[in-house]
Order: C-alpha cells, then structure tokens, then sequence
DNA sequence: AGTATTTGACCAGC
DNA sequence: GCTGGTCAAATACT
C-alpha cells in the first residue's frame, strides 16, 4: 500500500468512528460559501455538489466564485495541460495535506518521542503538498507580473520594493487571510488608489531564521476579497507543520516555541473547539475578516469557510438533493474528473 | 512584565 | 518628489 492510499485509508478509518464533524475551511478557490458542496477536510473526506461543478464556466454572481465571469477562471481551467483545474488541484492537495498532518498527529500521540520514521513520512507528505500549493498558487497569479531581480531579493537587505529577501512573490486572491501560518504585522501602508490599507506580515518564526513575509491588499469588492503575496519560503519547520503543531495539545506537543503570545493565540483558538475531533487543525482559523483592516495575525490552518457540515453515517455530504461524491471515490478510481464536471 | 500591534519616520526606487 | 517597504518607539493587550 502506498503512502497515499494509507492516509486516504486512515482518514476514512478515522471519519468513520466519527461522522459529524464541525465546519472546515474551505479552500477559496471554491468559493461561494452557499453552493451546497461540502468539504471535510479533517478527514479526507471531499463531498462537492454537482451543480457547483457545472457553475464553473457558467457564470455565478458571488464575487469570489470560481463560476463567476468567467473569463479568468476557463482561462485557469486551460491553464493545465491535463485540463484539470488548478483550483480543484489546490484543494486536493490541501486535503492532502491536512491528512497528513493528521497522520502526523497520530503518529505522534502513538509514539511522543523522539519522531520515527513514520512521523518523518508523514511529514514529508505535508511538505510536499505544501510545495505543489506554492507552486500552483504561484503559476495562477492574479497580475502575471514579473518581479525585477532587485525585488526578487536578490540584492542586500535592504527596503527595496518588495520585501526584503523575497525570492518571489506568489499571489492570489482569496476571501480570507487565513493561510495556515502565524503571521506578525509589521506594518501598515495606506496606498494611493485604494480604498484599503496594504498590511505587511513577516512569519511569526522569524527569530528562527524564517524569511517568508506576505502582502495583504484588501480589494473593493464587496463582499472583500484579499490579495494577498507571498514572498520567501518559510524554513520554519515547513510552517504550516509548525503552526499546526502549535495547536496541538499539549500533551502531545511541545513546541518549545518562545512565542508565547502566539501559543497562547492558538490555544485559545483550540478552546474554542474543546471536544472537536480534531482540534489541532479545527482549532484556528475560525476568525473571520471584518472591517476594513484585517489587523489580526492569521492563525489559521487553511483559506475560508463558512457552512457547517452535516455528514450522513458514511461521511458523505448530505447538504443537498444532488448526489454527492467523495475525494476517496475519485482517488479510487470510481470517478474520474469528465463525471464530476460533466455530468448534466 | 512580556509580547503583539500600531503608526509615524526613514529609506530607496522610480 | 512621490510611493511603497521596513524600522522602531509608543501603545495596547493579556
């Protein structure tokens, strides 16, 4: 058995002894937060509707939807040589990703310490998927601009335009700016032309030697939206991995983090969702956007979300009259990607 | 008291 | 000179 079948195999092993779980983000670039698909991602579970699929190309009048106008989006659904989309990639690999953090996690409560190889794999799982989210965010930015050399970090440190150190900048457009890392704020720029203040973020693990910084440009749609850049890598442990260690309980986790203020953030975070199934990834994140300026450090696991999910005794989304499908059932091969997005 | 955030100042590119 | 990215002191928060 492979490493994939293995976590798909244990997230359903583990959704099974648990089938209603709260709501769970939901990557952005799915949209609409009311078109009735359903994504469960804590346990590798991925339900969606298929009239979601089909709005996708038609048109949808929500703002941040993927069906919406849609001339960016069959320009993104070209975009892969396959024909697949690369949103529908990016939230694949992002439940791949939560999987196996997840795997990770088990792993970890089986065996505290020291981190076997089990724990490596799983590890390196995640790391992946996080490495196939960055390169396809970056393929789909939202300018398509290319960075001069001198904002690509290449030259001295210095306060150049584009963030210091900056290998590239990848940017996209989501409904949140929760990404799954903890950002600090280190400044705030009101920019001529916009409405919003452009916020600048550095990864909350700077001190140890984590160069990722982002942008974070509300746009004047309503409802908001946010472009966000990314520039640098975060070293941090891989980031995501660190930050969902972080609120982890603490009987399985010690961090050793000296960030105590951002710990403690966390697990506020992971008090709020005291007796989910899983509160290391449900735990943060749960903070939505409002105002003008979203002041607050991201903490959360992954991009938007908004309807709580009501799972039948299967794990399968339940949330409308059209038949749903599962990720598990298209990564076994009983549904390819023509009956998901064409089926009538 | 320690840490995070805010915000005006500074700096460099354009 | 204007703009935008960063710094750092002041302030707020826990």
């Amino acid at each position: 058995m492979g490493s994939t079948d293995h976590v798909v195999a244990l997230a359903a092993n583990c959704h099974a002894a648990s089938p209603r779980v709260p709501a769970i983000p939901r990557a952005a670039s799915w949209g609409s937060t009311n078109s009735g698909d359903t994504y469960d991602a804590t346990w590798g579970l991925y339900c969606i509707q298929r009239r979601q699929a089909r709005s996708i190309g038609s048109g949808c009048p929500t703002p941040t939807c993927p069906g919406r106008a849609s001339a960016d989006r069959s320009e993104e659904l070209d975009s892969m040589a396959l024909g697949i989309p690369v949103a529908v990639v990016l939230e694949l690999m992002a439940m791949g990703q939560q999987s196996a953090a997840h795997l990770g996690e088990l792993l970890r409560a089986a065996s505290p310490t020291p981190p076997g190889e089990q724990q490596e794999l799983a590890h390196e799982i995640l790391r992946c998927c996080g490495r196939v989210i960055a390169a396809l965010s970056g393929g789909s930015t939202a300018t398509g601009k290319k960075r001069k050399a001198v904002e690509l970090g290449h030259a001295t440190p210095s306060k150049r335009r584009g963030p210091a150190g900056a290998e590239a900048a990848r940017e996209m457009t989501v409904d949140t700016t929760e990404d799954g890392y903890i950002w600090r704020k280190y400044g705030q720029k009101d920019i001529s032309g916009c409405k919003h203040p452009r916020l600048y973020y550095r990864c909350a693990f700077r001190d140890q030697g984590c160069g990722a910084t982002r942008r974070v440009q509300q746009s004047q749609e309503e409802p908001p939206a946010f472009v966000i850049a990314y520039y640098g890598e975060h070293t941090c442990r891989d980031g995501a991995a660190a930050c969902q260690d972080l609120a982890m309980p603490p009987t399985v986790v010690d961090h050793g983090s000296s960030n105590a203020a951002a710990s403690a953030a966390v697990w506020r975070g992971a008090d709020r969702n005291m007796g989910s199934p899983m509160p290391a990834l449900l735990a943060v994140g749960q903070r939505s956007c409002e105002g003008d300026a979203p002041s607050d450090t991201s903490q959360g696991w992954s991009p938007a979300f908004s309807s709580e999910v009501e799972l039948d005794a299967r794990g399968v989304g339940v949330a409308g009259a059209d038949e749903p499908w599962t990720v598990v059932e298209f990564l076994d091969g009983f549904r390819d990607w023509e009956s998901v997005f064409n089926s009538p």
